[in-house]
DNA sequence: CTCGATCCCTGGACGC
DNA sequence: TGCGTCCAGGGATCGA
């Protein structure tokens, strides 16, 4: 579940081992989640990885012209392509060494110009490449809204306030805020006080400031540490992140609050487990927390 | 506009 | 031990 921590810290990564390498060969493996898979081969071989950026929950490869052969061209427009990467929920992107074995979810192999190979692997295949030139590309990160750790006060309360969509549903929406998923709109949400069912035109300007204050200083403790890892994440070393420690809400059904000792709950909001402390996170009349599963009653004191 | 349902996909957890 | 079932989740899509 790369969300922007873990993006982030994957960019971050790549930057000191990959930045202007050339791609010389590229394989691939399962392509059903290749936006187009000969634009891959036809345009990968020959450019240089020259940025890497994240947008969002994407990554972002900046490449150069073609410099042997290929299919470039000197047309304007298409000298600024990049490869975009979405590690949906299991993708990983990394350099290796190409006597490792690739192991049956290689989907994407990138032989280097130093040897080694920029593998993506992804077991269910949730995430998406795409080759992009310009305008396709600016059409295409059009789509996504303000990076949560860049918006304003004024902005943030505006855009929250001015729906009717669940809060959660918003957080999670990526056409509001680029980068957020599960984990991090749980957590931020805990910390701020408000329950993940609340609308949002019914927040207050000061749940909104005490939102985007809680969202911004988790993501970066997140990045911190390097991200959470849930499930499988590694970051682009290999190394799994530390955030998951620090986790208050999330995938802690019946453990206690933090801040109050009663135990969090889950319940269904916007499609998703949400995890929330029911004394704290005061809810919408409405909702109906799961009940809590036997096997998690009662877990307090050993 | 917002909602829930459904699909995609596989591995891990769980129940019997 | 082994098998079946459910669930996780981001995003697209569709109908209500």
């Amino acid at each position: 579940m790369p969300e922007l921590p873990e993006v982030e810290t994957i960019a971050r990564g790549l930057r000191e081992t990959i930045l202007g390498r050339q791609i010389i060969r590229i394989e691939l493996g399962k392509t059903d989640f290749i936006d187009d898979a000969a634009a891959l081969e036809q345009n990968l071989p020959g450019r240089r990885i020259e940025m890497v950026e994240r947008y969002g929950k994407f990554l972002l490869l900046r490449l150069s012209i073609s410099e042997n052969g290929g299919s470039t061209s000197s047309l304007p427009g298409d000298g600024q392509t990049a490869l975009l990467v979405h590690l949906g929920m299991t993708g990983h992107l990394a350099p290796t060494p190409v006597e490792k074995p690739r192991g049956k979810h290689a989907h994407v192999c990138l032989l280097l110009d130093d040897g080694r190979e920029l593998r993506y692997t992804d077991a269910r295949r949730f995430g998406r490449i795409a080759y992009l030139t310009e305008a396709p590309l600016a059409a295409e990160l059009k789509k996504f809204g303000a990076d949560p750790l860049e918006i304003r006060r004024e902005e943030f309360a505006f855009l929250i306030r001015k729906r009717r969509a669940r809060i959660k549903a918003m957080l999670l929406d990526q056409s509001v805020l680029r980068g957020i998923g599960n984990i991090y709109a749980d957590e931020s949400l805990w910390k701020a006080r408000i329950h993940p069912a609340c609308i949002g035109e019914k927040l207050s300007h000061r749940q909104a400031a005490q939102l985007r204050i809680a969202l911004q200083d988790i993501l970066r403790k997140a990045i911190k540490l390097r991200g959470s890892s849930i499930s499988d994440f590694l970051d682009a070393d290999g190394e799994p992140g530390e955030y998951q420690r620090r986790h208050r809400a999330y995938g802690r059904e019946g453990e206690e609050c933090f801040r109050c000792k009663t135990p969090i709950r889950r319940g269904i909001v916007g499609g998703r487990s949400s995890y929330f402390c029911p004394n704290c996170q005061r809810s919408p009349r409405k909702f109906k927390a799961l009940p809590l599963p036997k096997k998690l009653r009662g877990r307090m004191r050993a």
